[in-house]
DNA sequence: CTGTAATTGGACTGTACAGTCTAGTCCACT
DNA sequence: AGTGGACTAGACTGTACAGTCCAATTACAG
């Protein structure tokens, strides 16, 4: 039978997402086109190479990276709050952390894809938090320090070890991302109580 | 030429260490042979299946996740930014990025593996730094709280942004270390202060 | 000097997979 | 109804690699 031809594109992009991130750059193209439900060929129709597929899908994925930052300086708890709950449910979930184990064990074949990846994903919300920072700094709500510096700090102690035990693939007992999240901010705001 | 035998073990394993943390898996025995100067059947004569030699190789690493804290509870920053100095050098190598993205791409198919360097590497060094962490907030020298959360953040803070970096395989110019350490202990200072 | 165990190179098997080709099928549009 | 473009199943090619086999060679211990 033959399947719904307009959406096709989509749906073998879909299941090269799924694919790959969950086993690898190896995963077969073969194995690609039976998750998307349609022959092979048909891959081969829309994508020319193995390459193309999987760069075509990481283009695609990019927005998983992506958290936004909104708020006023001169609330920068409660925007922060907000912000670490987003980063928590977005960058830190299974989906995004798989896709970015990935994109790191491929980065000696397709480093162009790394970097881009890197730069439109952690260094982008980097450069967010950074002026978010500055303004609150400038506000007298934050202690006057480099805000990139800040921003760093806030992003890694959000990450923690989190994102190593996840990358690792290690289960473990769920916690409250409430209660998780309110400590980190807390955290953050002892350093950087004006 | 044959190679020099009593030794050979070690060079394959050196080889694979190697050729692992560079390719990844799909390295060859073939190359990993060539590497150590030695025929394949040799790999073969030491190392039963490739998933044989590849463990083995991973027993034979596992030191590099590991850094030694040692100072008195008195003089925490002291301590820390010996610390802090130490885990660059060491967890931030890209010697041992290049392992753990290999770890973190292997984990589907030797989640065991994985797990096991997980506990002994990230999870070992943070009961390390939790247990000084106590006695350090017992001795009135830092703020008490949850010694463990308390590691969990410090461990953020030094790897923060860099690690991410690094598994992408992104360059980015050096910068001075001393400053770079001295900054995010303070940092941390800033945040457990008494 | 001799026997044994390890090493070597190279041929060989079997499997997995990227990518191609083909002959026929289905659907949309005119 | 007929035409063109996308789809399908499946056969096919070439390559890469894990793992085996073997006959000849080398190192080393007694």
């Amino acid at each position: 039978m033959m399947s719904s031809a307009p959406d096709n594109r989509q749906r073998i992009i879909a299941a090269a997402r799924e694919a790959f991130t969950t086993e690898g750059y190896r995963s077969s193209i073969e194995r690609i086109a039976q998750l998307a439900g349609v022959a092979k060929q048909t891959v081969y129709n829309h994508f020319p190479t193995k390459e193309a597929l999987f760069d075509e899908m990481t283009r695609d994925n990019m927005n998983l990276f992506l958290v936004s930052l909104s708020g006023s300086p001169d609330n920068p708890r409660q925007t922060l709050l907000e912000f670490g709950r987003k980063y928590y449910e977005g960058v830190l979930s299974g989906q995004c952390v798989a896709w970015m184990r990935m994109i790191a064990a491929e980065s000696g074949r397709f480093p162009d894809m790394a970097e881009r990846t890197y730069q439109l994903g952690p260094l982008a919300m980097l450069g967010q938090l950074s002026d978010y920072m500055d303004r609150a700094m400038q506000a007298g709500k934050l202690r006057n320090d480099d805000p990139l510096f800040a921003a760093e700090m806030l992003y890694g102690m959000l990450s923690g070890v989190e994102r190593t035990r996840m990358l690792f693939g290690v289960q473990r007992e769920p916690y409250d991302l409430e209660t998780r999240v309110g400590a980190i901010i807390d955290c953050f705001m002892h350093a950087y109580a004006p």
